[in-house]
RNA sequence: GCUACUGUGGCUCAGUUGGUAGAGCAGCUGAUUCGUAAUCAGCAGGUCGCCGGUUCGAGUCCGGCCAGUAGCUCCA
């Protein structure tokens, strides 16, 4: 026998000896450290009987394929100990996912979190054992049998959809047999972390009309210090949350009068409106000419977009004049009104066209979540007319804008590029061009992305961006798609060079996504610590005594004037208190004045996140502040 | 919408086995004028999410509703 293992390193090490399996295979190669296989490229047990020939490639916990088979593992065990616990409760699924696992299952009886430990408790005691896990095959028949026989109904709903002719594998480990393709850790006592984490509902194959089981999540980690800096990373991104600092720094508010409709706070709207001012600024540069569309229209227009027929359990309706009006919950079609209003000529495009929009939809109540889902909110949107050998110089126009923006706030991204579905509109030809124009886009600036086959809107392909906050969690945000269905649908035109009327190739795109929700990220992103040019109060100033009050205010007039948002705290309270509440208010820059300061015309600065303080002339500090206020730096 | 959990003054929370609410912060008033994360004193503020039931009596027990949170589903 004849066995080749490769290493890590890929170090290739022949052995001639006889080796019955990847597991001593591998343990001639000096891999302790192995969880499964590869064998010959397949993920497989180390209990997989190896052939003459066979090529085994070691697989630890440090590849991803490893961490998941150890997370499977976990769920099984998890199973085994509701079983032991719960012995009339049935099991559905028990996938990985990140971080961990988690496990469907239909109990009769309620459980809570409470019960988490005794479980834990159970869990442990079979890792404790070091059970052999075991796999065995069955033919469908034999299978469906054996899950009868075990009551478990779920189990044997998901043989019957395999086909007839396939060959079932088991997983056993002790007196627990469950249903899995595997591949197992060799024995249960391999587990070093996990924890139980959550219980929530779940329907049966993620239909809502079929019976919503219990689902037990877990995480499961290598190492414990793994498992500890993951909980880590939770408690700060609770910290960060954004509902949480909304309130604290009193950015907007969330009231049982309007679910789902945030007001907006005072801090709130700088935050607002300076997105916008950037967004507007950057657009006019980039040559988008902005339009606004009324809010509320008639019934006709959107049966003709055909939201009437599609969408309309989410749009909020109303009547005027006894006719059928509803409000808008995309831009779409009272850009393809503007459009209409005059003929086009091949010569006007491309033609960009922005609306900042605000639309309604009527979410679900449970699918609210404070700015990151909500029923109205205001969409950077954009909607781009031009030829079809455009199509490529303006993606990347629009990837090039995208770009900077997002840099402007440092967040990395990633990019998705989804093609045709199935169930697509518009021809084939149509969809090829399009697509090759979108690959050619980001192939000439060299961007990485991933390719969903089959995932683009049924109207188009398109791209999607990801963005990656600073504590690693990823949002969809910006989007590129191709339209071919509203240009049809509003028979939009435009006369070209042939003198003859063509349709026009359209995009919409949106960069923010929404405006709302894009807060409420960077709120996250930044711990709501906002680079100067977003800050709501940009300095702040003390007065040590009521004696350098009127230099506060003097100081404070100069900055204002120069267009920074400043303020005094004009309070008689002891400096130590006032700098605490400047602090906690995480504004950039403390001012401290006293009498010093007052006499020499400086300011003695306190930079948010650096410890020393220095004095400098007021002039100098205008001067940096009002440059890092146009400059929009980062820090 | 579904499942589980939660709901006490502006905020954060306490409230014992059911005996008609308590603290700190914030607010207001007064005193203090102080050099880098909380100065002192006083005052005011709540029909305990809403509705109903059990009880002599409910923030506390039961039921319904509303809202929020974690998921699920949804986001043409």
């Amino acid at each position: 026998m004849k066995i080749i293992l490769k290493n890590g390193d890929k170090l290739e090490v022949e052995e001639g000896a006889t080796c019955q399996n990847a597991a001593s295979a591998i343990s001639e190669g000096l891999a302790r450290s192995a969880v499964a296989a590869k064998v010959n490229g397949v993920l497989c047990d180390l209990s997989h009987a190896l052939n003459d020939g066979d090529e085994v490639e070691i697989v630890t916990l440090k590849d991803k394929e490893g961490l998941e088979v150890y997370r499977h593992t976990c769920a099984h065990v998890l199973a085994q100990a509701l079983k032991n616990i719960y012995p009339t409760c049935q099991l559905a699924i028990g996938p990985v996912i990140d971080n961990g696992f988690y496990y469907d299952i239909d109990f009769n009886t309620p459980i809570t979190q409470e019960d988490f430990k005794k479980i834990e408790l159970e869990m442990e005691k079979i890792i404790k054992s070091k059970t052999p896990i075991e796999r065995f095959e069955l033919p469908r028949e034999e299978a469906i049998k054996l899950m009868k026989k075990y009551k478990e109904n779920y189990k044997v709903e998901l043989i019957k959809d395999l086909p007839e002719d396939s060959v079932i594998s088991f997983y056993k480990q002790g007196s627990f047999t469950d249903l899995c393709r595997g591949p197992h850790l060799p024995n249960t006592g391999k587990i070093k972390a996990f924890k139980l984490v959550s219980i929530a509902g779940a329907y049966w194959r993620g239909n809502e009309k079929n019976k919503m089981l219990t689902r037990i999540y877990g995480v499961a980690f290598a190492k414990k210090d793994e498992m500890d800096a993951y909980f880590q990373m939770l408690e700060e991104a609770k910290k960060r949350d954004h509902i949480k600092l909304g309130k604290e720094l009193k950015l907007f508010a969330l009231l049982n009068e309007g679910r789902g409709f945030p007001f907006f706070l005072p801090n709130g709207m700088v935050l607002k409106n300076t997105l916008v001012d950037y967004w507007r600024d950057l657009h006019r540069k980039e040559g988008y000419v902005e339009i606004q569309t009324p809010i509320i229209l008639t019934r006709n227009l959107w049966e003709n977009s055909g939201h009437w027929d599609h969408y309309k359990d989410n749009m909020y309706t109303t009547k005027i004049d006894g006719e059928d009006c509803a409000v808008k919950p995309m831009n779409c079609p009272g850009g393809m009104l503007v459009y209409k209003l005059a003929p086009h000529s091949y010569k006007d495009f491309p033609l960009r066209m922005a609306e900042m929009g605000l639309v309604h939809r009527h979410e679900k109540s449970g699918q609210l979540h404070g700015l990151f889902r909500v029923r109205c909110f205001t969409q950077d949107d954009a909607h781009i007319f031009m030829l079809p050998e455009q199509i490529k110089d303006e993606i990347k126009g629009v990837m090039q804008l995208t770009d900077k923006i997002y840099n402007q706030f440092g967040f990395k991204y990633k990019i998705e590029l989804s093609t045709r579905p199935e169930n697509s509109m518009g021809s084939i030809e149509d969809w090829d061009t399009a697509t090759a124009a979108l690959k050619a886009a980001l192939d000439e600036l060299g961007r990485e992305y991933e390719i969903n086959e089959g995932d683009g809107a049924f109207y188009g392909p398109k791209i999607d961006f990801h963005l990656e906050d600073s504590i690693g969690r990823t949002w969809q945000c910006g989007t590129i798609q191709l339209d071919f269905q509203m240009p049809q649908r509003f028979e939009l035109d435009y006369i070209g060079e042939d003198g003859l009327k063509h349709r026009p190739i359209m995009i919409h795109r949106a960069i923010f996504g929404s405006i709302e929700r894009f807060i409420g990220i960077l709120i996250e992103h930044f711990a709501g610590k906002f680079p100067v040019w977003l800050a709501p109060t940009q300095v702040k100033i003390l007065p040590i005594t009521d004696r350098t009050l009127a230099y506060a205010k003097e100081v404070s007039k100069k900055l204002i004037a120069s267009g920074i948002r400043c303020e005094v705290d004009e309070r008689s309270e002891k400096i130590g208190y006032k700098i605490r509440e400047a602090k906690m208010e995480k504004v950039p820059y403390v001012l401290v004045v006293g009498d010093k300061e007052a006499e020499e015309g400086t300011v003695n600065v306190n930079k948010r996140g650096v410890e020393e303080k220095e004095t400098v002339a007021l002039e100098a500090f205008l001067k940096q502040v009002v440059k890092e206020d146009k400059e929009k730096i980062i820090f």
